[in-house]
DNA sequence: GCTCGCGTTGAGAGCGCTCCCAGTTTTCGT
DNA sequence: ACGAAAACTGGGAGCGCTCTCAACGCGAGC
């Protein structure tokens, strides 16, 4: 089996080169007896286009890149990063795209990394993950290199860049809402890391929902994590000494952190402490106590941020996109309130 | 900003296309103050070669194709994927390979990437997680399109596929012999899948050192698990009714399930039962107690599984390489000998 | 019967690079 | 200083596709 090209394709069909090409890419303008032929040579030939040879005479490379920081080790800890990174692959896979990833750890890894994303013939559009230490960086270098881009996760300078993103203000506000409404009269936050837009965001709508219910804000009473297990544990133990009767965690992993600071304490969720958390990952339900939580739609979200790019590669990158995703409060056991399953 | 090209670049600097690509790719015979000459346009016209030309020129495409199943939801529970997603990642990073990631999971996805990573020009190797459902017909798709190959843990059927793998079954090997000699006498395990080759090595491991001490084969110390914490949880449950003094579970995310399971049940670890894992991910110290574990290089596995990528690709596909990595067993808490830290 | 127009087909010119080979310049031994 | 060998450089022919354009039937309309 001898690389097999279009050109032997089409002798053995006994048609040109182009009429293969029309029949492979499912062009009009074929006659029907004549394209059922040439497909019956491909199928018995299992001839497939030569992919660089493609992508250097159609100027696409059906390939999209995924940019993810590793800051923090977060990769590994948080699934989230995991389903977004599922979520994407699934849709690519779908369009019949191919999913680069490029994972960026070191400074040494972003000089390495962001020429080659914005590098011709390799990437059709790039997804970069917000958040990310190098973010405003790379997002100039892909405008520059005029690289179709979505960001997900609003970034902090959202003007002419495309993005997609939750209402973490309004999904927060809900959150917090909630909690007032089951009787909580201290209720803290454990923010995520207020350089990232996430975690401003949620902060936030936490503090809109207080204000909205004639709280005052106490200080004391908000502590900042890192998105992290253990992030969350600690900063549980500091706002521990300001008594909470609830807390809104920015993730699903530090209130799980959070809970097993409170549980070592010797105090009881949802009875002395009442949580909610943020983002609604299958780990949610993993503990003792059931967590109650903001959805994300992770997936869709992975999804629509390839259909984004395609749209931008196909209609051009202006005006840029802008897309937010809706969300939802799934009530479990952590919040006290009365709710459906188990 | 019009896309340049070598002639651009050639021209610019007053020599040939040919030129500009010898200084492109370092390769020697030009003269000095030619090629510094060429360096600076390069520099200052920040050109890059065009990808997809060059790949169809060189036929060569400086990416490598990744594929990992999605089975069981295994990616998004088990932090070990993660970690060696990073470590492929950065090792591609290393060799100015770009990584293409393909995630199968469901019967669809395997009919769309099974074809789409033996397509020629698109990738130059690829590394297959083993213990994929499929495993058998991509590494056989694989083997007809001669694409070079390297399996990530060894496959069901090894002969004339390169793959890299750690001695599963001399690690499980130590970790039960360090249970026995800590005076453990009912030593029960929490076993991989069996129709995997990580979790029948592992028992298999298990089983020689009971044997090589003496002990008989206790069948209700074994019980299967499937690799998450809830499996380790709902195993142990089993497990807990045979009254084992120590467990060797064949996974660090199992081993926190089954410990769950252990301290809901009132019993303490380690002095009513002592626990072993395998893997020693960041996740095992996480616990309240720290888990003694077998310590995989999961990151210089990745780096391992490029290399030999690059090596297959440049010298051949045969001989397959089988390359075995060595192991570690870390002590901590868990398995109630004394220890360094903390 | 002739022209017009449309659907169909094939030829040819690239896409932007690599690589071989032939031509030119430099280097070195004598 | 001269010729041979070595170092350097440029031109050309692809790599395997897509895409434009011209050419070719062929039935409809007059």
């Amino acid at each position: 089996m001898a690389s097999l090209t279009l050109e032997d394709v089409a002798k053995q069909a006994g048609v040109s080169r182009s009429t293969v090409s029309r029949v492979l890419n499912d062009r009009p303008n074929v006659r029907k007896d004549v394209r059922e032929r040439v497909q019956n040579v491909i199928k018995s030939t299992g001839f497939r286009p030569h992919a660089a040879a493609r992508a250097l005479a159609s100027q696409r490379s059906w390939t999209i890149g995924l940019v993810l920081p590793l800051s923090v080790t977060l990769f590994f800890t948080d699934p989230y990063y995991s389903h977004l990174t599922k979520g994407i692959a699934q849709a690519c896979n779908q369009y019949n795209y191919t999913l680069a990833l490029f994972l960026v750890g070191t400074k040494e890894d972003e000089e390495k990394i962001f020429p080659r994303v914005s590098r011709k013939g390799l990437l059709d559009g790039v997804i970069v993950q917000s958040g990310h230490h190098g973010e405003q960086q790379i997002i100039g270098h892909l405008h520059d290199a005029k690289m179709p881009l979505v960001v997900a996760g609003r970034p902090f300078r959202s003007d002419n860049v495309s993005y997609i993103d939750i209402d973490n203000i309004n999904a927060a506000f809900i959150a917090v809402t909630h909690l007032i409404r089951l009787g909580n009269k201290r209720i803290g936050t454990i923010a995520g890391p207020q350089h990232s837009t996430v975690g401003l965001d949620r902060k936030a709508g936490y503090v809109k929902a207080l204000n909205e219910r004639g709280f005052s804000i106490d200080e004391s009473l908000i502590v900042e994590g890192d998105f992290t297990e253990s992030g969350g544990y600690y900063a549980m133990k500091k706002l521990l000494s300001a008594k909470p009767d609830a807390v809104f965690a920015a993730s699903d992993v530090m209130a799980l952190g959070a809970m097993r600071a409170v549980r070592e304490s010797g105090l009881s969720i949802p009875d002395d402490v009442a949580f909610v958390g943020f983002d609604d990952l299958p780990i949610a339900t993993l503990s003792d106590v059931q967590l109650t939580t903001i959805r994300q739609p992770v997936a869709q979200f992975g999804a629509k941020a390839v259909d984004t790019s395609i749209d931008l590669v196909e209609n051009g990158i202006n005006p840029p996109r802008h897309i937010i995703m809706e969300t939802e409060l799934v009530i479990r056991e952590s919040c006290g309130a009365p709710h459906g399953k188990k």
